[in-house]
DNA sequence: CCGAACGTATTC
DNA sequence: GAATACGTTCGG
């Protein structure tokens, strides 16, 4: 598996330390691939709708770089600012949490009937959910097939937002919304039965955060930036103050555990992106009636 | 059992 | 608000 990368941290390039544990991969096989540069308002506010999602996707030549230095293909449009080299690689995370949640408000399998309906129901969302889980999991994931799975061979695609069909990726679904471990917004993303799926993959209810009412330990998203860095900078002060601190490296301080799952400042961002998210849904489908109207 | 690391209270 | 310390959880 090649997607573990080790990207040279604020700190020092040359670093070559690395602790004595130091998981190289995503805490989950569902988080082998991460390709999701973008917040969704962004992806919605695209001033050119004919903008090749897969571009999106794509990480940057830089980050290309870093991951395969012999093997250095422009694999995005060039006009697109380069959020990959946010320190933070908050964008990650952050995209497809978004992009999650936005299924969860509207997941618009195919008819702008359902789009209008999505604000109201979360049944289809759920449904969608559990089946992308399901051919998710079966699917191949050679490294070679990134490319292809990220484009095209990913197990569920709808038109969320753009009026084009986006490539949502099944492993999103446990990426972003499941591993949430308080449960503050699990519970909206899978009743019961998504839940029991996760189960049935191997995950715990303990670490899926359902065991108990208690305070449980979220996970490590494996995705962000920092998570995907393999070494401790050893400089920070957690590296240094480690035997008392307890703390993971600055630089590879997970981008979602760095957020309060309960906080404020998350309640907020998700009451906002909801509001965001269905007005635009909503607008979308009555945009497009007006236009089957018109013409 | 032990080490890693998350959560949180405390200190600065 | 950042840094620190410690209790606790979790996985090997």
């Amino acid at each position: 598996m090649s997607t573990a990368v080790d990207i040279a941290g604020p700190s020092s390039p040359d670093q070559a330390h690395s602790s004595a544990k130091i998981p190289n991969e995503p805490l989950r096989p569902s988080l082998k691939r991460s390709n999701h540069p973008y917040s969704l308002s962004h992806y919605i506010s695209t001033p050119s709708p004919a903008v090749d999602v897969k571009g999106l996707i794509q990480p940057s030549p830089a980050q290309q770089r870093a991951a395969q230095p012999t093997h250095a293909k422009p694999r995005r449009a060039p006009s697109w600012p380069d959020m990959w080299e946010s320190p933070s690689g908050l964008h990650l995370a952050h995209a497809a949490e978004l992009l999650m949640r936005a299924g969860l408000l509207a997941l618009t399998p195919a008819t702008t009937e359902q789009a209008g309906l999505g604000a109201q129901s979360s049944q289809p969302a759920k449904r969608e959910a559990a089946e992308a889980r399901g051919d998710g999991e079966g699917g191949g994931s050679g490294p070679e097939e990134e490319e292809e799975e990220d484009s095209s061979g990913c197990g569920t695609d709808f038109q969320p937002f753009l009026g084009a069909w986006f490539p949502f990726s099944p492993t999103l679904f446990p990426l972003a919304g499941f591993q949430m471990g308080g449960g503050h917004w699990r519970s909206a993303a899978m009743g019961a039965e998504g839940i029991e799926g996760l189960v049935a993959e191997g995950y715990s209810p303990g670490s899926l955060g359902v065991s108990s009412g208690g305070r449980r330990k979220r996970k490590r998203c494996g995705e962000c930036v920092p998570c995907r860095r393999q070494t401790n900078c050893e400089q920070c002060s957690s590296c240094r103050n480690r035997k008392r601190g307890h703390q993971i490296c600055k630089y590879r301080k997970c981008e979602e555990l760095k957020r309060k799952p309960g906080g404020p400042g998350f309640e907020s961002r998700v009451s906002g992106f909801d509001l965001r998210a269905s007005d635009f849904t909503l607008g979308l489908a009555q945009e497009r009636s007006n236009g089957a109207l018109d013409g």
